[in-house]
DNA sequence: GCATATTTTTAGGTTTAACTAAAAATACAT
DNA sequence: ATGTATTTTTAGTTAAACCTAAAAATATGC
């Protein structure tokens, strides 16, 4: 059994691992987690006691088979509870992030399947991230940075880099959320500035920023 | 700002300040909180720090205003989760408890008053016990043990003492729940033992210790 | 009212998860 | 390739929440 602290850091191993290529270094762990590299230090070795990573001295850390099963089930309570919040509370996108990471903890498989079947076995969260089932396993699209997508294409809106609070609500004031099917209309090599048309709801600027926290398929 | 054991050591003060008359000792917090009494001394100096409760070395403690207000906080979203995972997630009354346990520490007040609004503001949680408000304000009907019932009378089922698994599945095998309307048709002046009707479902058994723990109206 | 029993507190220890400061290992740069 | 810079680990400290053992205060019985 993984206590909270056992369980986040687990879950900032997990998503430094798909990001970066191989193992994950101490200080890229302290600062995602925002704790010292001295604690770090000690909570791998409590990880890696636990068998949920391996790692050795100085080399960074790696995730184990056990170990990204744990943080799935603490990501599929996180995304599912997201969706509560939403979809059953009402809360805006903005406002669900820190309240799922209290939730994300709650201790009972009974809880989170009969919260999955209440709300209809979704698959993305509010942010599109995928929720993966019971097993661990889920369907990832796949997403391209907005940045990346050259004049003139049509895509759509599928999921944002980040769920922070002012990056969500500045989406709102531009009027685009998940789904939103955008042409590019213009794009500046120096700055990534981008003039984009929303179908049938006109046009608007999207920072080089902004544009690679926005993901998008076609 | 509380801790989540701060949290369950005033839960427990004020459930005992309740049922006890004056001042709650260490050692009825120490079995209430299944902890040592030298634990229960450490933990009264904090919560005394915090202005949660008022005590005097070797005299017990009486809960404070502000205690009182943090306490029914806390007993208003145990109460709220409770209805949610009875009504919206369809588990049994005797399931709830231990997840109610943890939910209840999650702190956001925004999530509170929606989650009351998307329950329909419910007054009663399933056991019978009644929900503060955002004030910390709540009615209670006048409620009895049904073991102080006499014969001959007509009562309703409106609550139960405890709510541990075994108790609430008796109840469950016995056909009695909140609302079930009985008659006292017998009872044993030794053992408390009653025989009861249940209005058009048949008569059962009602051990002395069962009616204890059972509350009624008329 | 005094001896004994019970309750409560204190003193000191453990574990978890953080910290700072300093040492050790690794990486980089010319 | 050698010295400097960066990264990582170790050592020692702190705070929270528990523990045991022993001391102190209070309560009880005859």
């Amino acid at each position: 059994m993984l206590s909270f602290a056992e369980e986040n850091y687990l879950k900032a191993i997990y998503h430094l691992s798909l990001s970066g290529d191989q193992s994950v270094s101490t200080n890229a762990l302290s600062e995602e987690m925002k704790t010292k590299p001295a604690s770090v230090s000690d909570m791998i070795k409590k990880l890696a006691e636990k068998k949920v990573i391996s790692y050795q001295k100085y080399q960074g850390v790696n995730i184990s088979e056990k170990g990204k099963k744990e943080a799935l089930k603490v990501i599929r309570k996180h995304r599912l509870w997201e969706v509560f919040l939403v979809e059953k509370l009402k809360f805006n996108w903005d406002e669900v992030h820190e309240i799922a990471e209290q939730l994300e903890h709650i201790k009972s498989s009974l809880l989170t399947s009969k919260l999955d079947e209440f709300l209809g076995f979704p698959r993305i969260d509010p942010h599109g991230d995928p929720i993966p089932d019971e097993n661990g396993n889920f369907s990832d699209a796949p997403k391209y940075p907005l940045s990346e997508v050259e004049i003139g294409k049509q895509v759509t809106i599928v999921g944002v880099e980040n769920s922070d609070s002012e990056f969500l609500k500045h989406l709102d004031k531009i009027h685009i959320s998940l789904g939103t099917k955008i042409v590019i209309k213009d794009k500046n090599e120096f700055d990534g500035l981008m003039q984009v048309e929303l179908i049938g709801n006109g046009q608007v600027h999207i920072s080089g920023k902004v544009a690679d926290n926005l993901l998008v398929t076609e």
